[in-house]
DNA sequence: AGCACGCCGACT
DNA sequence: GTCGGCGTGCTC
């Protein structure tokens, strides 16, 4: 070992590999090794190409330390150290956990927080037209759009050229002339500059008492600057985004070495254009976005400002919990109990429980936020494990919906109709006083069942187990699990039979069409992911709600999520029991939650409220938790359940989902993982059984299910039995660590 | 994830 | 006789 060989570093690369490569320190010029640190981002060869990755801690957990290091004369030298702000080390400790806890490979994990297009992207310049200084105005024909053009460019600060020509009201072709004559100049600048900040002086909210006490607590847990999980839990209707925008504000003043940075997750970030009004005006602008259908060039900039400390309130779906905040002093989860905030595919993992990791990393406090929290968070706050605020009831002179069953056995709807005669009255009343309705219905498209009357064959997917489902306006049958669609064809594909299809049961579209017979005057719009494509038109469809210019809203648990329409008082949900059926561990709950949720939609300002729920079953524990308002009852009774059966939070689950082409070599391979089950005490597997989908494009599945108690370390347990068997290739094996969704 | 290497079916 | 299908294995 000589002092002056190049050092050895370990690089993880943002690839689905568990463990990091061995690289040499980069060389300078005169061919010194160059010093890198962990946390650094480089570009490496790799095979015959070059990839990104980050300089890694040697001593991080969880890497093979037995495993024999290749030799020194393989490894190659780093290729660049890379201009950016290095990955921190409580970033690096944060993916470390998350592959640990998941299971997935360290470097699938590190992907998600180093987007290779992102990085690599070239700054988007923006073309900017200011006043030339020198400008020789001789021979210039001043005409009427130049004079305007050229008065509009004194006036202000450079803007582009399609901004510039629509504030002088003329047409792009007139800036470019005066480009062109010399007399306006093109600079360019970096499209990639800071965001706007905040002003959390802006605006003092007009806070309640109990918002204001709530406010006061989430203020001193941030002013405190140490990990505090808080759940803050209200009504809906009750004001939670308010007191929340208070600890916004105030870590927005904090002094954190950088300018405090805040992140808030949300559920289903493009459709809460509402959530973003709210927020501009509390702070005078909007908040930076992150989410799925951003550009390339809003994306990098989004990301590399959070780098430098250019984006100080980040809102985002659960991806934004792996930007690479420098300063973190605060992250909300908003409608904690949202099912969105799992990710199903790639890294499994729960951005809720993820954010609480992430906060204990980063050392800040994180407000969990609903009015129906998950039963698992409710149990940690109770438990004490995180701090409990209460907002007890609705702001101003809001009342709670009073909520009713319509008890379908006893209440029928004619055949072929959906909506029982208690409803319709309550659509008539309210319709007549001018107010808005809104009925409910968690089902897309016309009709979930399409079937011959003349042999009884039903539409099926060609890829999956399921039905397809007809969509009217679209004259399709479509498959919800993997896109799959033709045109609908009324003549029955088994028998031939002429004109013998009929739709079974109802889809929004099929409500909607009995709303369009009953209340031929009033104005309908339906809300679904069919409907709502981008937040452009979502916020049209808002808009128009808002504005009263609609009278039925008919619509899926699209419309369940934050939105406040006051002059919504009469919720009608077409089916209570739907969410029951199928009977996995959170159905009741889940229920509950959504079904609570769409109820909050009613009576929100200072008209009450009135929500009927139809069912046949109106005494099961979860519409009779709703319809008394007893939540307490029915959770206790759901607590009691989970501890019997050591079900979670009192043990731990994780799914093992085998796939591939092949049934034969697929239940083979399923049994064979369940003959090498562990056997140990507080150790249960159930399985193989054929997955609830159990054929989801193209692929058979089979599924186990791991239970262990709480104290025993589920993954450590679950390595040890998958390093015992060996899968056939065309056999793919999954391993979901707390599952969410049983499908 | 890429990208190569490798061993079996229909074509200039 | 070759072109090319994607199964398997490696990348420091």
């Amino acid at each position: 070992m000589s002092y002056d060989q190049p050092q050895r570093l370990k690089v993880l690369l943002a690839l689905p590999v568990a463990q990091p490569f061995d690289y040499l320190a980069p060389l300078t010029e005169d061919g010194k090794a160059l010093l890198c640190r962990p946390g650094a981002i480089v570009r490496v060869p790799f095979g015959r190409q070059s990839r990104l990755g980050v300089i890694w801690d040697d001593d991080a957990p969880g890497l093979d330390a037995k495993a024999t290091p290749i030799p020194d004369d393989r490894l190659k030298p780093i290729e660049a150290v890379l201009d950016l702000p290095p990955m921190g080390a409580a970033m690096r400790g944060f993916i470390g956990w998350v592959s640990r806890y998941t299971m997935a490979p360290l470097g699938a994990v590190l992907r998600m927080a180093l987007p290779a297009i992102v990085i690599e992207a070239k700054a988007p310049t923006r073309r900017l037209c200011a006043p030339a200084p020198d400008a020789d105005h001789q021979g210039l024909r001043l005409t009427r759009a130049r004079k305007a053009v050229l008065d509009e460019a004194k006036s202000g600060p450079p803007q582009s050229i399609a901004a510039l020509a629509a504030a002088a009201g003329v047409s792009d072709a007139v800036v470019r002339g005066l480009v062109q004559a010399g007399v306006l100049m093109i600079t360019e600048q970096s499209g990639d500059g800071a965001f706007p900040a905040p002003d959390p002086d802006r605006l003092g909210a007009d806070l309640s008492a109990d918002q204001s006490r709530a406010a006061q607590i989430l203020c001193d847990l941030v002013v405190a600057k140490a990990f505090a999980p808080v759940l803050l839990e209200g009504v809906t209707g009750s004001g939670k985004t308010e007191v929340y925008f208070e600890a916004i504000a105030r870590a927005l003043q904090l002094d954190a070495g950088d300018d405090a940075q805040i992140l808030v997750l949300l559920p289903e970030i493009s459709l809460t254009s509402q959530w973003l009004d709210r927020f501009k005006a509390r702070f005078g602008v909007y908040p930076v976005q992150w989410h799925s259908d951003l550009g390339p060039a809003e994306r990098r900039r989004a990301w590399h400002q959070v780098a430098s400390n250019g984006a100080r309130v980040v809102v985002g779906a659960r991806s934004a919990l792996f930007l690479p905040f420098r300063a973190l002093s605060l992250i909300v989860v908003d409608e904690e109990h949202d099912p969105g905030f799992k990710q199903e595919e790639g890294v499994l993992y729960n951005a809720r429980d993820m954010a609480v990791v992430r906060a204990r990393m980063e050392a800040c406090p994180v407000i969990l936020s609903s009015a129906t929290p998950a039963l698992e968070t409710l149990l940690n706050a109770r438990e004490g494990r995180y701090r409990h605020c209460l907002l007890p009831s609705r702001f101003g002179s809001a009342q709670l919906p009073d909520i009713r069953a319509l008890d379908l056995r006893v209440d029928p709807p004619e055949s072929g109709q959906w909506l029982a005669q208690g409803l319709v009255d309550a659509v008539d009343e309210t319709l007549a006083r001018g107010e808005q309705v809104l009925l409910f219905l968690n089902r897309r498209g016309y009709a979930p069942l399409t079937l011959c009357r003349s042999c009884g064959e039903r539409l099926s997917c060609p890829h999956c187990s399921t039905w397809l489902v007809e969509h009217r306006y679209k004259r399709q049958v479509q498959c919800h699990h993997c896109g799959y669609f033709q045109p609908s064809q009324p003549d029955c594909p088994a028998c031939g039979a002429e004109d013998a299809m009929v739709a079974c049961g109802p889809g929004v579209e099929r409500v909607a069409e009995e709303a369009a017979r009953r209340w031929p005057d009033a104005r309908l719009d339906v809300m679904t992911s069919d409907t709502i494509t981008s937040p452009a038109k979502a916020r049209m469809l808002i808009g128009r709600i808002e504005a009263g210019e609609t009278d039925i809203i008919i619509g899926t648990q699209i419309i369940t999520k934050g939105y406040h329409f006051p002059m919504l008082t009469l919720v009608g949900v077409v089916d209570a029991d739907l969410g029951l059926r199928g009977g996995d561990l959170r159905a009741g709950e889940r229920c509950w939650q959504q079904l609570m949720q769409v109820a909050g939609r009613a009576g929100r300002a200072d008209r009450p409220g009135i929500v009927y729920l139809q069912s046949y079953d109106p005494s099961h524990p979860v519409t009779e938790a709703l319809i008394s308002g007893n939540r307490d009852g029915f959770l206790d009774q759901d607590i009691a359940d989970r501890r019997a059966a050591g079900m979670p939070p009192f043990g731990r689950l994780a799914a093992l989902i085998l796939s591939g082409p092949d049934l034969d070599a697929l239940n083979g391979a399923a049994k064979a993982v369940a003959r090498a089950a562990p056997m140990a005490p507080g150790i249960a597997v159930f399985g193989p059984a054929p997955a609830p989908l159990a054929r989801l494009r193209g692929q058979h599945r089979q599924r186990l299910l791991l239970q262990t108690r709480r104290d025993q370390p589920i993954q450590k347990i679950l390595k040890q039995w998958l390093a015992t068997v060996r899968l056939p290739s065309s056999v793919r094996l999954r391993v979901d660590v707390d599952p969410y969704s049983f499908l």
